[in-house]
DNA sequence: TTGACTAGAACGAATGTTCGTTTTAATCTT
DNA sequence: AAGATTAAAACGAACATTCGTTCTAGTCAA
């Protein structure tokens, strides 16, 4: 593991557990047992160890994103599969998904778009949108659409980062995607 | 106005509008024009300012609410009310809303619990819950249910304080609220 | 020997808070 | 009514601490 890969991995850690804010460089000089003269060697300062775990964090999702439709033929199973994704991740990485979904960037950087309009969540609506072009999904505006589509996932992940969930997260999978689903597709008797 | 408020409402400004760690105590001196020493008699300390200013967040929620369930009879209709009240307030009061679902409290108020599990939205979850009852919302998990029913809402909301809307919020709520509702509702045709 | 990397002490700026004092307003005494 | 007394509220300079960052010195590999 690389010194730069370790201040990344502390960084997460760190920043989700404790909020950007409170984690001071010491902190991560601590944990990571990186010295500070290495730290601003590889970095530029504290906000370039956010920046750089930021992009990382958009670089793995616009690719996950991207295996998943090629990997669906329709609409639908390309939904279904991120939300699985979503999921996945907010149960085996709950710091990447803390991070994603939680953290407030623009906090600290002020330079980055919010969340929502950055290029992984662009991908999901352009997913939304071909669901509309091909008449699985009931026209409408995308924007509004999606929310209502994702929103309900990423409203039980935060619930599960909050740990007030009495069940594993994995148990409301089904429950959420028949909701949401039904939420925005084409009503077939209309 | 007593010097109370105008800390109260500076605050909620500048909290929103850079952060509770990008906002400093003499920030809120100068905005608010009341001195140091007056403030630090009214508050413990920065973090009562904070505190405060969330209480007095929460209960105005919890009266809203409340008011609400009163003035409606079905759970369709005070669902329906809530999320009216919730766009209605991220429209005129953006920073209220923005302290509400936006700024992470735990990073400054570590004794608070999380937003979600707070009176009001539990409040929410009552009202998904009496509808189940009264076989107005299929049977289900009910923080499952509430989460696909507001969750779209939430989300549409956190995108219009993002700034990232081309229409007025409020041109959403129709569409918002019939993909929710069909999220959740029993299914009539069976 | 040179250049990339590591180390951690030292620095200066900024922060949250304290504290001694002054001002204001209310209450009591005569 | 007028002065004396008290308490609450306001003030802002000063303080100690913490933080992000820089700097100098040293190490290692090629």
């Amino acid at each position: 593991m690389t010194a730069r890969e370790k201040v990344i991995s502390t960084a997460l850690k760190l920043f989700t557990e404790k909020g950007y804010f409170n984690t001071s460089m010491r902190d991560i000089t601590r944990e990571s047992k990186v010295s500070t003269g290495s730290i601003y060697h590889y970095f530029k300062d504290k906000e370039g160890v956010a920046a750089a775990l930021y992009q990382d964090m958009l670089d793995r999702m616009r690719m996950e994103l991207e295996d998943i439709r090629l990997q669906h033929e329709t609409a639908k199973a390309q939904c279904r599969a991120v939300m699985e994704l979503l999921f996945s991740i907010a149960e085996s990485e709950p710091d990447v998904m803390a991070f994603m979904l939680y953290v407030k960037h623009r906090e600290f950087l002020p330079n980055e778009r919010p969340v929502c309009s950055s290029e992984p969540f662009e991908l999901m609506r352009a997913m939304v949108k071909n669901g509309m072009d091909q008449g699985e999904i009931e026209q409408r505006d995308v924007l509004a659409a999606s929310s209502c589509l994702f929103g309900g996932a990423i409203r039980i992940i935060t619930s599960s980062l909050d740990g007030i969930l009495d069940k594993p997260l994995a148990d409301y999978l089904d429950d959420v995607w028949s909701c949401s689903w039904r939420a925005v597709a084409v009503t077939r008797q209309g």
